[in-house]
RNA sequence: GGCCCGGUAGCUCAGCUGGAUAGAGCACCAGCCUUCUAAGCUGGGGGUCAUUGGUUCGAAUCCAAUCCGGGUCACCA
C-alpha cells in the first residue's frame, strides 16, 4: 500500500475512533505533499472536516495530529498552519522503506493479471517512409505497452500494415512509368525511401496532368477525375482486387521493399511488435460482419445497394459501411479487423494509437461494434494524440514537406557526437562504445522529446531547432545515471546489488532533508506508474524521472557519498542512489530509452 | 453550423478528482570545477493561468457564455 493511502487510512481509522458517530468518506480525505516552505511530508487538508464534525480546524488538526502521532508508528511530529495539518513521516518508516525496495528490479511494477490487452501502433502505409509524426505514433505505442505491461496486464504490441488500396497503386504506377525499373540496391536507397519518391513523383505527375487539362478547357474537378496516371492508378487497383498477376507480383516486389526499409527503421528504433497484421489479409473479414448486421436489422440497405448504420440516436449521423457495388470502405475494414483481434487474443481491452484527425472514426467504430452487439465493444480504446505539425503546417509526404524518420535519427546521432566531442568526454571509449553510446543519447533524447508531452496536445517542431540535449530531456537522466554508476564503481558496489548488500545497515542519525525527499520521491513510483497507465500517458512517467534526477543532482552537489560524515550516511546514501538509478532505468526502460553507465 | 481537443512566463510545457505564496526546462543575468562526471548545481528577473460571469470558506482546476487556434462531420484511408 503507499503511504498516501496508509496515511489516508490512519486518518480516517482516528476520525472513527475520535467522532464515533460521524462517518467520513475516505475520499473527503484529501493527503498532498507537504510544501516545502513548511515542515513536513505529507499534509491532511481540513477544511472538509469543518461542518462534518462542527468544530473549527485547529481542534481537529490538534486531536487528529495527537492520536496519529500517539497510537500509530508512522509519524514522528505534526505541526498545524492555517488548517493543514503537517505530519512528518518517522524517519525509521523512510529508511526500511529503501532496506525493503532497493534491490527490486521490479519495484513499483503490479503483480500479473490474466487481464489481456492489445497495443496497436505504428500502423504504416506502404507508399512512403516514416517521417517524425510517425514517430510520435510509434514511440507512444511502445510506451504504453511496457507500462500496461508493468502495471499487471498480458499485452500484445501489434502492428497492422495499410498495404493496400489506392495509395500503393499511386507509388506503383509512378514506379513502371518512370523508374526504368531501378530496385534500392541499383538506386542505393532505401526501399521505403524509393517507392516515397515514386508516390510524390506521381503527385508531381497528377497535378501536371490537370493543368495541362484544365487549360484544354477541361472543368478542375472533371480534370482531376480523368488525369491519366490516375486513371491508370484506379486501373492498377482493379487488376490487383481481381487477381492479377502480373500487378500482384509488383505490389509484391515493391512492398517487400519498403518491409525491408521499415524493419530497418524499426531496428534503429528499438521497436518491435508481436504480431503483425495486414489490411490486404484482413479487409474482407468486415463484409461478414455487415451481412449479419443487415440481418439482425441494425443495418439498413439504400436502393443503390448500399449499406448504411442510422447513429442519429447517438447525435451522429448516417455512416456509410458498403458501397453499392459491394466493395468495403475504410470502417467495414475495421469492424473486421476489430472482430479479428478480439477473438484471436481474447481480448478485454484494444488499444489503438491513432491520431486525433481520427477521433470521430474510432468512436463510430465503437458505437457501431455496439449496436452489433459485439463483445469487443465494450474493449475498444483510442489513444488519441495530437499531430506533429512544422511551423509551416501538417507534415504532407505526397508533397514531400516531411521531416523523415531516418533522417531525424541520423542527425540526432551527429548532435549527439558533436556534443559530446566538445564537451570532451570521450576518454576511456574506444570507437564502437562510442557509436553505441552516440545512438543511446541520440535516441532517448528523440523519444523523451515526443514523450514528455501529454498525447493530446499537439506538437510543432521546428527542425531548424536541433533537439536539445540539456535540461528536460533523456540526456540529463542519463547523466545522473552515469554519475551514479561512477560513484557505485568506486565504491565498489555493484548497480543491482541483492538484498542482503546491505543487510547489516542500522540508522544512527536522522536523515538529512535531501535524503528524505530522494527516498520519499523514490516511494510514489508506484502510484505515478499506475496513474501513467489508467490515463494513457507516459508523460508523467518521463516528468518523474525528470524530477527525480533533478533531485539527485541537488543532492549530489551537497552531500559527498565517497566522503561522508560517517560510515552509516556513507551506507544510507550508497542504498539511496542505487534505489535511484534502479528507479530511474525502470521508468526509462519503459519509454525506450537506455540509460548509459558512463558517458 | 454540429461535435471533439487545446489556450498557463518571451519560447516549449507541468500542475486540472477544487486547497497554503502557480512550477520546470530553454533563452537572459550573476555566481560555483586543487574535493564522487560542470551534459551539473545555486541565485535573479520574467504571470490579468484567453475573457466575463457563476458555484464555494477557498477556483489555473468545477459550471455557463464569449473570443482565439486546430481537428472532424467523404461511396479517401
Amino acid at each position: 500500500m503507499t503511504l498516501t493511502s496508509q496515511i489516508k487510512h490512519a486518518a480516517q481509522d482516528a476520525f472513527k475512533h475520535l467522532y464515533p458517530d460521524v462517518s467520513i468518506d475516505i475520499a473527503t480525505i484529501l493527503v498532498n505533499q507537504t510544501k516545502p516552505e513548511f515542515t513536513g511530508d505529507y499534509t491532511i487538508v481540513l477544511f472538509p472536516f469543518l461542518k462534518l464534525l462542527k468544530q473549527k480546524p485547529d481542534v481537529i488538526g490538534k486531536q487528529l495530529g495527537d492520536f496519529l502521532t500517539e497510537k500509530t508508528e508512522l509519524f514522528a511530529a505534526y505541526d498545524i498552519v492555517s488548517g493543514f495539518l503537517n505530519l512528518t513521516v518517522r524517519d525509521n518508516y523512510w529508511v526500511s522503506f529503501l532496506l525493503n525496495n532497493y534491490a527490486d528490479a521490479h519495484y513499483g511494477e503490479k503483480s500479473k493479471t490474466d487481464r489481456r490487452v492489445m497495443v496497436e501502433y505504428s500502423s504504416p502505409n506502404t507508399n512512403k517512409p516514416l517521417h517524425f509524426g510517425h514517430l510520435r505514433n510509434i514511440f507512444l505505442g511502445a510506451a504504453m505497452s511496457e507500462i500496461l505491461r508493468a502495471t499487471g496486464n498480458q499485452v500484445v504490441k501489434a502492428n497492422l500494415i495499410n498495404d493496400r488500396g489506392i495509395h500503393i497503386c499511386k507509388s506503383m504506377i509512378a514506379w513502371m512509368r518512370y523508374a526504368n525499373g531501378a530496385t534500392p540496391e541499383q538506386a542505393g536507397v532505401k526501399g521505403d525511401h524509393l517507392v516515397g519518391d515514386y508516390y510524390v513523383k506521381f503527385n508531381d505527375v497528377y497535378k501536371e496532368e490537370i493543368k495541362q487539362l484544365v487549360a484544354a478547357g477541361t472543368e478542375e474537378k472533371a480534370a482531376e477525375k480523368e488525369a491519366p496516371i490516375m486513371k491508370d492508378a484506379q486501373d492498377l487497383l482493379r487488376k490487383w482486387e481481381a487477381g492479377d498477376k502480373e500487378v500482384y507480383g509488383l505490389w509484391q516486389k515493391m512492398n517487400g521493399w519498403v518491409y525491408e526499409g521499415f524493419d530497418d527503421t524499426y531496428k534503429t528504433l528499438g521497436i518491435t511488435f508481436d504480431k503483425v497484421y495486414h489490411e490486404s489479409d484482413t479487409y474482407l473479414l468486415g463484409k461478414k460482419i455487415v451481412e449479419e448486421g443487415l440481418a439482425k436489422g441494425v443495418l439498413f440497405k439504400k436502393e443503390d445497394g448500399s449499406v448504411w448504420i442510422d447513429l442519429k440516436e447517438d447525435g451522429l449521423d448516417e455512416k456509410l459501411l458498403l458501397r453499392g457495388d459491394g466493395t468495403s470502405v475504410y470502417m467495414t475494414q475495421d469492424l473486421g479487423t476489430a472482430k479479428l483481434k478480439y477473438e484471436e487474443f481474447k481480448l478485454d481491452q484494444s488499444v489503438y494509437v491513432i491520431a486525433d484527425e481520427q477521433n470521430y472514426h474510432l468512436q463510430v467504430l465503437k458505437l457501431i461494434m455496439k449496436r452489433l452487439g459485439e463483445p469487443c465493444a465494450d474493449g475498444i480504446y483510442h489513444l488519441s494524440y495530437g499531430m506533429v505539425e512544422l511551423p509551416t503546417g501538417r507534415m504532407k509526404s505526397r508533397e514531400g514537406t516531411v521531416v523523415d524518420a531516418d533522417d531525424m535519427a541520423g542527425e540526432m546521432v551527429r548532435l549527439a557526437r558533436e556534443q559530446t566531442e566538445s564537451a570532451g568526454k570521450t576518454e576511456g571509449f574506444n570507437a564502437d562504445e562510442l557509436t553505441k553510446l552516440y545512438e543511446t543519447i541520440a535516441l532517448g533524447a528523440l523519444k523523451f522529446y515526443l514523450l514528455r508531452v501529454d498525447p493530446k496536445k499537439k506538437m510543432i517542431f521546428d527542425p531548424k531547432e536541433s533537439i536539445d540535449l540539456h535540461g528536460y530531456t533523456a540526456t540529463f537522466i542519463q547523466y545522473a545515471h552515469a554519475r551514479i554508476c561512477s560513484i557505485l564503481r568506486k565504491e565498489n558496489v555493484p548497480m543491482a546489488p541483492g538484498a542482503s548488500r546491505f543487510q547489516s545497515f542500522e540508522q544512527a542519525t536522522d536523515l538529512a532533508p535531501l535524503e528524505k525527499s530522494i527516498i520519499l520521491t523514490l516511494e510514489q513510483y508506484s502510484s505515478v506508474l499506475s496513474e501513467s497507465a489508467d490515463e494513457f500517458n507516459p508523460s508523467s512517467i518521463c516528468n518523474y524521472a525528470f524530477q527525480l534526477a533533478q533531485l539527485f543532482n541537488t543532492f549530489y552537489d551537497a552531500h559527498s557519498i565517497s566522503k561522508a560524515e560517517s560510515e552509516e550516511k556513507k551506507e544510507l546514501r550508497l542504498i539511496i542512489i542505487v534505489m535511484t538509478a534502479s528507479v530511474l532505468r525502470h521508468a526509462m526502460r519503459l519509454m525506450g530509452i537506455a540509460l548509459p553507465e558512463k558517458m
